[in-house]
DNA sequence: GTTGTTGCAAATTGTTTGCACTGGT
DNA sequence: ACCAGTGCAAACAATTTGCAACAAC
């Protein structure tokens, strides 16, 4: 079985298949370009920026696409956006039992996975008191990871 | 007993005083840009970018100072910063009671004060389980707000 | 009269867009 | 061959910075 995830490194080639087999659904083309990103996303674990996905293709592929890209693959629904509290929006290959929310570490910025329920009684509780739908997986949480914790002086 | 709300419009006359005596015991300044920003953000209710203080200022500021202006307030605490996903970051008085989550709303873009206690489970379960210490209220949640829930197609 | 702050201009960072061209299908 | 997608350059938005002039204390 296909294993696609942001944490464990999925087999490249699988998740281009899938991909291509998905972007061909809606008439979309599968390029070169397209390809090595797709590729970067599926080798690298852990979430990139769009300036990290171009600092690393193996043959070069324009900033703009790289974009774009990214954007075409979020609207597929094959990977997954966060905006960072402070700096660039990060991407990754949706994990197969699909988003789950994220928390940036403050002082050493690194992205962490969170537990897929952690916010679920903050979201039952924000649609039944005051009708807001929220969305947990679309922005990071801001904290202090545990490493850091140690030396965290703020 | 002077209310500083980012909901209600506080007296822009006690908070600039307030303010004052906290930069004095600092051994910073209160200048008349500075002042004339607190007036602004006293004033008016809500949740403003660096670019709306500049656009209401009466007496022209320069961004920059706004910008720095502002940075200086986070770091007396006497203002709190959010950063919204998509957008500037908010800035608005800290109420009384201490900071508060915020939620933005993905349709219409308005923020929204949320429930103090909105994250204290989810706080406390990452502190728990992963050592995570979650700052409830630096970045704003996303979602679709009530009055757009109805709405919206997404 | 110090020295913290300001205004300005210019640099930075992250991202988007118009357009002629190219490469999938 | 058609047209989605590319590269490029330029625009854009939000924010920061170096520096000389200024104004609080």
């Amino acid at each position: 079985m296909t294993r696609i995830s942001s944490v464990t490194a999925a087999d490249p080639g699988d998740v281009v298949a899938e991909i291509t087999a998905a972007l061909h659904a809606r008439g979309e083309r599968m390029t070169t370009p397209r390809r090595t990103v797709v590729e970067v996303l599926a080798r690298k674990p852990g979430h990139l920026t769009a300036e990290q996905v171009v600092a690393v293709t193996a043959s070069p592929v324009h900033r703009a696409s790289v974009y774009r890209t990214l954007d075409a693959l979020c609207d597929l629904g094959v990977v997954q956006h966060i905006h960072v509290g402070h700096g660039a929006t990060a991407y990754h290959l949706v994990d197969p039992s699909g988003p789950h929310p994220h928390g940036q570490c403050r002082h050493c910025g690194h992205i962490y996975d969170l537990p897929r329920r952690i916010l679920d009684a903050a979201t039952r509780r924000l649609h039944r008191d005051i009708g807001f739908r929220l969305d947990a997986h679309h922005v990071a949480l801001s904290g202090v990871c545990a490493s850091c914790a140690t030396t965290d002086i703020d």
